[in-house]
DNA sequence: AATGAATGAGGATTCATTCAT
DNA sequence: TATGAATGAATCCTCATTCAT
């Protein structure tokens, strides 16, 4: 295994690789992509809005990303990877497995990301969202609603009644309590929150065995 | 009482009336506005979609209209004004009332406006909104929320614990469910919405009362 | 002489001579436009801005004016004929006649009119008027200088090297006196006007006779 | 001290520095809207009509100009610059310094620019300009007069009674001279700014020192 | 790789004026 | 005579994207 990469240089001009120049700048262009949508909304989002929060020109943003949307859509992968990140964190701490502690733990992991990214906030729950970024939201829940039942069923919390179809609503039902929590206070309306764990949790538990119901200490 | 308006002529050269040209103009506009949006979205909507789809020069949408926002909010109020009076309609001729057959029966009375509004679930469901169209919804939504806590708790179905907060928890949730129901097909999964309705259902029989669950025949 | 003009009927529903209720409704559009100039400024002015502050639908507005313009310059005319009314009367009261009094007086009926009418002052020296109105007073410049010229060689106080052209090169440093004094005070900036009479009179001086220079008890 | 600026190479593919391209551009542009407003007219400028003159699309105006507005300013300042330079120059050539030579000089290097640049005859003195180019002119004026002032009384050719206000005063008199001699000759009429030179004089010889009525021999 | 400059393609709205009644 | 309604004609400006260097 090389000791050095070969795209380092010692060359005092560039002691940061090109490679990694190149992802810093990318993600200083997320992170202003960010912070603009937090700004003006992401209607009004232009190029030149995210260029000079980024501090740079707006011919530049093309050497990293096809166009705009592909700008908005690789902030909203990084932010779903940081999303499942953070569940699969949580959960796998969890001590007692449950519906209600699955359901409850899932929905927290995605507040505490909220708290950690307005700009996540202002993009999937507040804001209109551009097509594609909607589109890409749609399928990450899919693939969560997947991730979930797959977990549930294996741990025997749930039957093969609960289909992916009804995980999917599931989930969708619990984007939507996120989305009138955060309505109108930025920070989330938390009676709303647990409102929405318990009104997912009923739903479950129409599908859970009955240890899914009753928990299962680790 | 008389027979024919005042307004009327009987002159061959005009047949009708003043007033009633200017609300078949809007009435066109708006059906206009529907289509378009059908068309290319509410995003891409233009003026001179509008203006073209109802064969009208631009400048004449002014008349009737502030701006292009306020063409949509007409739009938007009068699908939630027929909304309203559909729901009117089918929870008057229910027979036995129930917390599921209320939560039943307002969501089939959205399912035919929608089966009768294409345009509707193109801007409410499927479309990324504009920003006033959104807050609009949203408004008839609190509304709607509040009307249907006020017709249970009165019909002593569900006691006071069910909050306006809860209720309009409750509609947004549905509205989610429709939003999922007809993502894909333009017809709506009545699988889905089946399985919403079992949703809602489970999540306010927790404040229903026993006849709420038992249900009264009237 | 007919003592009952034709115009006049006695019919209760119009007591009004058609003839009279015309040139009422001429004179509230002109007011109209006046104070509607006030507000906007000329160049902002519309056809509705005028027609709003009369209180009449703008299509009316042509009834009475070919266009735009001549609304504008109907104004102008009634304007100039005020002018023209006190700076007569005015100089039919003065008691001592020198080139002195009469740029004096002159200037002074002017700035009485200025106080009379301050859209007569946002029209021709604030603002940055039309065209048309622009000509208008440059028409009236030179017919005011030849009045006065006249007035002034018959009076004995020039004699003929007092060309049409010096006296209306006069009228319109005047005109610009005035422009400078109200451009900043709406009530005009009487210190200025001052300076201005001694400007004028200096350079006519140049073209009196001694008893113009001296004046002339009537 | 280099022969050859350094933005310069000898390349055959690159012969304009962009700095230059620039610059060359920017007074393309200029050149175009001063001779767009002398086929139209300043208030029926459109952007177009700048655009198109100078051969460049209209989005490429927002390139160097803020708005349409901002094109007339520059464009409003280069001919100011022009016009100071003019007066300075021909001051320094002075040999007699009075009141009659001060004023003479100063008209007629305003004469000489006027033919050297008719678009500035156009905008200045015969059009209704717009606002800004107004208020424009207006401080270029008020600065011509206290840079003469304090010139006039430095050379000893005035007191301290030629306030800044009086200086003002006859400048502002003098534009209107100018606007009167070119309002129907695009040429100007000389024997009308022979008058005002005589004007001018008469009112400032009121403020002059003995020495500034008779004149100074550098 | 980086970027200043250039631009095609709209887009919303205003307004003076004309008709039909 | 009076007027509500209708509209053709413009206008300014923005923006995403592409090039030439």
């Amino acid at each position: 295994m090389p000791v050095v990469d070969a795209t380092w240089t010692t060359s005092p001009e560039r002691r940061v690789p090109r490679q990694e120049r190149s992802r810093r700048r990318v993600e200083g262009l997320l992170d202003a992509a960010a912070s603009a949508v937090v700004d003006r909304g992401v209607d009004a989002l232009t190029t030149r809005d995210i260029a000079e929060a980024a501090g740079v020109p707006v011919a530049s943003l093309y050497q990293y990303f096809k166009d705009k949307e592909d700008v908005l859509l690789a902030l909203a992968q990084r932010d779903m990877d940081e999303m499942d990140a953070q569940v699969a964190e949580d959960l796998g701490q969890l001590e007692v497995l449950s519906v209600e502690s699955l359901v409850r733990t899932t929905m927290l992991a995605f507040v505490s990301v909220y708290h950690r990214r307005p700009a996540f906030v202002e993009i999937y729950l507040r804001g209109r969202t551009n097509v594609a970024v909607h589109r890409f939201g749609g399928e990450h829940n899919r693939r969560v609603a997947e991730n979930l039942r797959a977990f549930a069923v294996d741990a025997g919390l749930a039957g093969e009644g609960l289909t992916p179809k009804i995980a999917h609503l599931a989930v969708e039902v619990g984007d939507r309590i996120f989305q009138l929590a955060y309505a109108d206070e930025a920070t989330g309306d938390s009676e709303l929150v647990e409102e929405g764990i318990a009104l997912v949790t009923a739903y479950l538990d129409r599908y859970a065995t009955p240890q899914g119901r009753q928990g299962i200490r680790l």
